[in-house]
DNA sequence: AGTTTATGACTGACTCGTCAGTCACAATCT
DNA sequence: AGATTGTGACTGACGAGTCAGTCATAAACT
């Protein structure tokens, strides 16, 4: 049992290894824990509890309960950020980078825990006028932004007919908004393809048709 | 003397109608409660404060917290049903159709604190099972289902040219959600012109150019 | 090397405020 | 009067946050 997690041998990896661990544990039972229940119905005894660690053990971690949901948020949606950068840089044509767009969100959102996280920032957010600024600031913004910016490129290059696509970017990104709330609520009725309606919804914004 | 409420046949103002009147001034209260807290945020205390009644006249009238929230969700967007029963069964331009839905929507949802009860499905939703059941099948799957109707009529009649809007009816809906949520979070950076976003999908939809 | 001392990560029983729900009594009707 | 409706102090459970104490490991010493 070579690093097994009893470490027997220590060498570099003695207490800051663990403890990284031990934090990683407790954010993952978090974000298990707060999807069910929500940031006020979850219980930290819980979060312990599937972290395998003490009550206590949080509170070296993280401040207090707020602490904990707001550095989950960040954490996981933090690294997305670069992705969306990217993306506006290039000069791809807009079909192009509609399709990697959407690509990315189905395969790095929408099939990963972070639609979970997206869905705590849309259902808690108004009560954490904090986080909503941050996630505003930092995501949102600059997604509309980036958004906004290619789609003119692509109406003067005649690519996209619509001209008010520009100023309502929100239209672009509104399908993924109703893929991840449509999971968490009505899949068990009826399941949604995600990829086959964003790649609808490609096609209708681009005007193809068939 | 079963019937209690409806026996309403006392004097015009007897205690039936004040009843009623408690009753809503709790609704409301609760409104405003839950919107502002969420579920498990709210309390009692504030709701029977804000409606200027004791905590336990809240349950004279309802079983416990939970009833109460449910009941508001029923009382609130019950009414709305029969308006989308409505359009469905017209045969109406798709244009018009989808004109007047994007009416109805601006004005008798965003426009009204029903906005705010649509928030609470969405964001309590996942968390209350039997009353996500209660919303998909009394107002999505029939909103869903005549929205479906009613574009494979457009697409037979040539208004409408892609046909994988039938497949995805909630691509139409998209919007009115983002608009719902913009306004709980971001708004206040960032201020959304909802109509003129309706007007925009729409177009879109139909693909008339500009 | 072995032995001792220092460190701080970790524990979990405890405290203390909070809040859903109750009930004995009071007010108001008929 | 009796019946109905309303009240708000009270209770019991629950859960966030604390802290005195434990113990594995690292550092210092011999």
């Amino acid at each position: 049992m070579v690093g097994g997690k009893a470490a027997a041998s220590e060498t570099r990896s003695g207490r800051g290894e663990r403890a990284a661990a031990r934090r990683t544990a407790i954010l993952d039972a978090a974000l298990d824990e707060f999807s069910a229940r929500g940031f006020a119905g979850a219980r930290l005894d819980d979060v312990a509890l599937r972290a395998g660690v003490a009550k206590g053990t949080i509170y070296l971690h993280f401040k207090d309960k707020e602490a904990l949901f707001q550095e989950l948020v960040r954490t996981m949606l933090g690294p997305l950020i670069a992705g969306l950068e990217q993306l506006q840089a290039s000069d791809l044509p807009i079909r192009t980078v509609l399709e990697r767009f959407a690509d990315l969100f189905v395969r790095e959102i929408y099939g990963t825990r972070r639609r979970d996280v997206a869905r705590l920032v849309i259902t808690e957010g108004t009560r954490f006028p904090e986080l909503a600024e941050f996630y505003y600031r930092e995501v949102v913004a600059r997604g509309i932004g980036a958004m906004r910016a290619m789609i003119k490129r692509a109406v003067a290059r005649g690519e996209v007919r619509h001209e008010a696509l520009s100023r309502f970017p929100q239209l672009v990104v509104a399908p993924g908004l109703v893929a991840i709330l449509w999971a968490g609520l009505f899949d068990r009725f009826d399941h949604l393809d995600v990829a086959g309606m964003m790649r609808a919804h490609i096609d209708i914004l681009l005007e193809r048709r068939e």
